[in-house]
This record gives C-alpha cells, structure tokens and sequence, in this order.
DNA sequence: AATGCCTGTAACTATTATAATTACACCTTT
DNA sequence: AAAGGTGTAATTATAATAGTTACAGGCATT
C-alpha cells in the first residue's frame, strides 16, 4: 500500500460502518474489504472516534456514525485522520541559511500561501458529505447487479 | 531533511535568481542558502526549466526567469516540480476488495472530491505570483536591517 | 465465573518515497 | 588546454508510514 492513504482508508471504513445493516463488522472483516490489516482499521477508528464521528464499545464488533451521514464532511473526516506533520499540504524545506536574506525570511514568506492553499483544500472538502459517498456507491452497484 | 519539499525549495530558487543582481550564483552557492545540495539544486532547477520558467545556460552558473515575476503563480511552480505520482494530494488505498460492493466502487467515488480538492488548492496557489514573496523577502530584510 | 471473540494500543518491522550524494560527460570562458 | 561550472544518471541514506506482532482488557454466552 502507498502513503498517507488514511483519509481514504477512513472514508471506506465510514461507508462501511454507514452502509452496515445490522451485522456489526470485524475490524477484521472490514480489513477485508479495504484490503489491509485489522489492525489498521483499529487505528484509524479509534481517530475517527477521537474526532467524534464514530463510537464504538470495546470488546464488541463493529460501530456506528455520531451523527447523520449528511452531517459528516470530507474535511471532517481529514481533519480526524490527519496528524500535525500532515496538517500543511507542503512541507517547507528545514535548513534555509539565516545568514543570506531570502534563507532567513523565506519560511515566513510562505506562511501565507501555504495557509491559504490549505484552506481552499479543506473547504473544498467541505461540499462532499459521507452521505454523497454512500450514495454513490449504492447506486452503482445497484446499476452493476441490473 | 523532510519530505516533499521540492515546492518551497523551487520557490527559494527562484527568488534567488529573481533578485540576483549581475552576480550569478553557481548551484553550490544556493545550496548554501537553501541548506541543500548542490545537486538537488541543479535537478529543481532542471524541472523549472521544463517548465518554462527560467532559462539556463549548460556550464554557466546561474540563470534566468523566462517571465517577469508578476507572471510566474505559485500554481506555475507547483505544477513545474510536482511529479505524477504527488500530481493528486490524497492517495487511494491500493487493494480495496473488488468482491465487495463498497470496495468495488469507492476508488471512483472519491474521484471527484479529490480532484475537487486538487483543484481547489490550486487555484489558491494562482492567488499568490513570485513577486509577492520576493517583495515581502525584500521588506523584511529592509526591515530587519534599519 | 469461565471461555471465546473482539477491541485498543504499544512496540516493532518492512516498505517506500524522497533527499542527499557520488560520479562523470559535456559546456564555456580564460 | 585548464579550471570551474552544469546536466543527469545512478546509488545511498533517511524518514514517513503501512503492516504486523503481541497482549491487556471488555463483553457476551454458556
């Protein structure tokens, strides 16, 4: 599997827990679906739970959304996901010489763009909700199975 | 060190350039104000030159931009160093469950909103040109400096 | 209350993207 | 021709992150 793939790990599992008609799944079924390790879905979950989009009970199977599937963004569900190294899209190289002008000012120079280009993400992540996944999906595999 | 950091180092370069006044730097002297390599350097560069944004002469230090700086977005220098694989922010979990119906279909579900998003914090990088950084570089160090 | 199945999470390993580096052919100016 | 630079391929080192192991603890059924 590639990097930072997270988000969309969260989501599938979203989907799942969303779409789940009471047959609580396994992390392990649901590693299953996602094709990665029960372990990993563990561990996004237990971020989705911090960020109070899922709750779940130890010991027992499966979960269910904190709120209404039109309720939960995308931008939620990344900023669950998302750690403080990730929370800026770029990286701004580390060791820029204090002593040349443009070295000493350039990192702050960017703060602004950097920010600002951040922002435009997340917002845009705002105009999908987990509902609009769901729904998707249903109704292509609904189409698929005709 | 850290990741991706080919975006902000290109910016550094090219202000580098922009504000290079008849002294041309060689690629080592900016690798001492970027805090890299001189080779890291030379291969950015190479990319700003595919792209059209500065013009080089092979065994000659130093450049030049291929437009002024009030032409050159943020946006210009991103796509110049991104490569196809960074050319979405998110990646998509690689082995989503085919026999499943949410695995089957959420790596084209998440198309749109990720191309959503991509295009979003794109556009946001047109807000900011070069000018605007090397001017705030300019300022500031003018103003450290009184 | 005991067993079995599950979660939660810490800790470790493997993988992989990418920065750093080495090496060298080729260009330019003196 | 010599010195000093670029361009780029190839290799190594580093670090982020996915995968995995291990295990303590919760819950339900018996």
């Amino acid at each position: 599997m590639r990097v930072n793939t997270r988000f969309t790990v969260a989501i599938h599992i979203l989907v799942l827990v969303a779409l789940n008609d009471a047959h609580p799944a396994t992390s392990e079924m649901m590693a299953e679906s996602v094709g990665s390790h029960p372990v990993v879905i563990r561990q996004v979950m237990s971020l989705l739970k911090k960020a109070g989009l899922v709750e779940t009970k130890n010991g027992l199977p499966g979960g269910r959304l904190s709120k209404p599937q039109e309720e939960i963004t995308l931008c939620d569900i990344y900023q669950a996901v998302k750690n403080s190294e990730e929370s800026v899209i770029f990286d701004v190289h580390q060791n820029p010489n204090p002593k040349c002008p443009v070295g000493c000012n350039i990192v702050s120079a960017l703060d602004a763009p950097i920010l600002h280009a951040q922002d435009a993400m997340e917002n845009a992540l705002k105009d999908y909700t987990l509902k609009d996944i769901t729904t998707y999906i249903v109704e292509k595999y609904s189409q698929q199975n005709k």
